[in-house]
DNA sequence: CTCTATTATCTAGTTAACTAGAGATTGATG
DNA sequence: CATCAATCTCTAGTTAACTAGATAATAGAG
């Protein structure tokens, strides 16, 4: 067997979710049109086909035309679900589930300056206050 | 052509790496337990192939035997640079490079204890001063 | 020095993730 | 209503990531 596939989007699933993310229902064409204009040339056989995979995983949905013959599409799942969701992956495979390696490694990663720092202390404090 | 293959290690690859940073040099066998013992039952010669695999990649290296006939291998890519990699790539991929919605999606991802929390602001307090 | 248990090499097969063409369909146009 | 241009369906091919067997090679026992 091969991977097992783990319940996260892939890469190219990833890139049309975040597309549609910012623009609710899309045709095939609107879809294949932002993804070029990221950098992703895909013929337009192959947007459907990713289309209708992500379909089927339940993903997106499929929503009937309104006046042409060209499909809708909408997302099923979240921004939010699928970013947690990959973030909690990666901190359990890769730091062992340690959320402090996590920001340790993430101030090595990126450069925050000092109005980013000072916002994530006052996120921090409100935690703190929270669980008391 | 599939999907590109990002740099950064496999599943398996970096499940192998992980039990290596943890053992220096070890033979086929020896990972071929490690394995078994964190519930990944493979063949010995599935894990002869991957550690080849690996060594092409350059992610480890492979070391003549010492009295035996079975070859070691050692890893020659870190721990660190592997995980600050994996992050930095989800932070870019995922959270479009904002350091501060992972954070954010940290927080809801793993519940924090006191301790955890001071701990983080000990850090951040260091890294703003660092900053100035 | 022969035998055997262990280990390595070579080959090959499966699946998921893409990628896209050939041809069928159909809304819109004149 | 015939034609066209856009859109869809169906089929198929490639590559990476695994997975492992059949067979060869050899260190070490006796």
């Amino acid at each position: 067997m091969a991977r097992p596939s783990s319940e996260h989007p892939t890469e190219l699933e990833l890139q049309i979710l975040k597309i549609m993310w910012d623009a609710q229902p899309m045709t095939v064409r609107e879809v294949r049109d932002a993804l070029e204009q990221s950098g992703r040339d895909l013929a337009h056989t192959t947007v459907i086909t990713m289309l209708s995979t992500m379909v089927d995983k339940g993903q997106i949905e499929k929503l009937e035309p309104l006046q042409g013959k060209a499909f809708r599409f909408s997302p099923l799942i979240g921004r939010d679900d699928v970013s947690k969701g990959m973030l909690g992956d990666l901190v359990e495979r890769v730091f062992d589930g340690s959320a402090e390696a996590v920001m340790l490694s993430l101030f090595d990663v990126k450069e925050l300056n000092e109005d980013e720092l000072a916002n994530l202390r006052k996120l921090l404090n409100k935690k703190m206050r929270e669980s008391k």
